[in-house]
DNA sequence: CTGTTAGCGCCTTCAG
DNA sequence: CTGAAGGCGCTAACAG
């Protein structure tokens, strides 16, 4: 490995000055400048992160953790982080936590050891609360996103999901639907206990039944195994009207579901879910959703996180930003009576 | 920040056994073992990887660099490649080089100054040539998936896209079409090169006309901007009766355009395409496409990077994997005549 | 079974 | 403008 040293032989100079050059500190002579220069192309020298790391204390990096890579909220959250990371000019490393608490874990540890200057983070649900804690036993900057952790305090970016569940339930019931079912991700994940909550309250509020039948608690991921939904639909009688999917993901399994029962997609029963479902829903315009300004979670939480890490020592009240979500009317939903 | 020292000073042993102890090397008794781990909980001690690594010479980290984080191709590939890391007791971080040269560039330069183990690329074309020579030259192990770059040998994973584009072709001609277009990412990129062989060969052995007005080279990253696409539909005269997408984000792009032009799929204009649209496809199977095993390029092309960081000196031949590709016919293509 | 010494590649500090 | 010394946190090699 081609070091400094290397360098500054070859070049009749000091190590010292090999580092000035490469670091564009102090003053340097512009005639010692171009040769060591030179010199560092013909030898292909790359710096050493580790080591200048290990003096400087930082590392540069910073760490976007999500939830689950196939699903297109989580890759276009992504997109606006990386944007904003590389517009204020940091770099952004990713990891994908697979809706898994263990594998957050994983990365968490190689974060930490890595020394991460700091981490974006969607986390896996409530039982991430010991791994924040030793982040921020570390002082390692993070900023939670989509998500909540009871006991954890931080800078954070949610959506709506409470008036989201209820803009859904509101609009099948505008639709004449009273029998209003809702299978959602583990209630251990803030968004879906939210969502839970915004689906009783809407019933309430719009005089409907509610039923502990009608409710299915499974989980965000993408799974292979799609009979926990298939009983869950056989066990439901009479069977709902409509449908309310706490994500997208959960949505798609519950149309293939449907349709291997040879029931329809409005036809035989309503459905709309949370989240968009990728630029290939365009395609053909179909569930009834729930948007979120999925770019601007990421966006904007790297912002924060960047304002954290350049004035640790302003250290403001932790800023809480609420994106609004928007009801996006397809074809998914079917009038009834 | 806690090191080695403290934990050594308050356990009343030397640096080198705390050492030991984390790493679980050499001999050392119960009972100290005991003592020291004991010390390193009660400090929250968190190895320094940075030091670590620059003694060790190796940081234990892999890296997958995708060229569009966004495309389920590549996030079903990161899947994949994740899988097979950690069965294999790797950890796995990812970029995003989103189809640009520069933006790998800028990776390439982070994965260098990191000193990763091994990387596993999908180049963003052609001109990454000098970027994995420099990979080469610094003697880091990496693997190329899905697309290949003239004047690199190194392992590889590939699908067949030749004869993809020939199966398409020929579904087409066997459905009536003579008119046939293509769209196509960069030619700089070889999996378009290879597709747009594949659609040359199978329109002369079908005895169909090739015109270059037909033909489309743009890029297949996810662009805001349909306008070149519209202007291209628009241009063509008579319009074409079928469409060859040279990959999934193309055929959405296409489909929306024709779409805004008033056009419909497939009663207007059929259209195909390669790699699959997701799960979100699976709602409602329309798009009749050239299949890619996309988990496997990932699982396979990890397999052979650990193999290679495992057995640096077996230095075998480079090894390529060509992955058979499937047509399935859905939707979108109408017979005519 | 445990400790000492030296050095990984780089940068800060202090002298010239 | 340039250089020498020391140390960031850790481990390999050698002593005991």
């Amino acid at each position: 490995m081609v070091t400094i040293y290397d360098i500054a032989a070859r070049a009749n100079v000091s190590a010292m000055t090999v580092s000035r050059v490469i670091n564009n500190t102090g003053r340097i002579s512009e005639k010692t400048r171009a040769k060591v220069k030179r010199v560092m192309e013909e030898l292909n020298y790359v710096p050493n992160q580790m080591a200048r790391s290990l003096v400087l204390q930082q590392t540069h990096l910073l760490f976007l953790l999500i939830a689950d890579i196939t699903n297109p909220f989580y890759t276009t959250l992504a997109r606006g982080a990386e944007d904003a990371a590389r517009k204020l000019g940091f770099r952004l490393l990713f990891g994908n936590s697979d809706e898994n608490g263990d594998k957050e874990q994983e990365y968490m540890d190689t974060l930490l050891k890595m020394r991460v200057d700091g981490l974006l983070v969607a986390p896996a649900g409530d039982a991430s609360l010991p791994h924040l804690e030793t982040l921020r036993r570390h002082q390692v900057p993070f900023v939670l996103l989509d998500r909540e952790v009871p006991g954890v305090e931080s800078d954070i970016v949610l959506g709506d999901s409470k008036e989201g569940a209820r803009q859904l339930v509101r609009h099948l019931s505008e639709n004449g639907h009273r029998r209003i079912a809702m299978i959602n991700g583990a209630l251990t994940v803030s968004s879906a206990r939210q969502r839970f909550e915004g689906y009783k309250e809407a019933l309430k509020l719009n005089d409907l039944p509610y039923s502990e039948e009608y409710v299915l608690e499974t989980s965000f991921g993408p799974r292979a195994d799609l009979s926990e939904i298939d009983r869950w639909l056989g066990r439901m009688d009479p069977l709902p009207t409509a449908i309310v999917a706490g994500n997208n993901v959960l949505a798609v399994e519950v149309i293939r579901t449907l349709n291997a029962r040879g029931l329809r997609v409005p036809e035989d029963i309503s459905l709309v879910c949370f989240d968009d479902l990728a630029s290939y829903a365009e395609i053909d315009p179909f569930v009834t959703v729930i948007s979120q300004q999925a770019y601007q979670f990421g966006y904007l939480g790297m912002q924060m996180l960047i304002d954290r890490i350049r004035n640790p020592e302003e250290a403001g009240p932790w800023k809480k930003i609420v994106l609004p979500s928007e009801l996006i009317v397809r074809r998914s939903v079917k009038a009834v009576r």
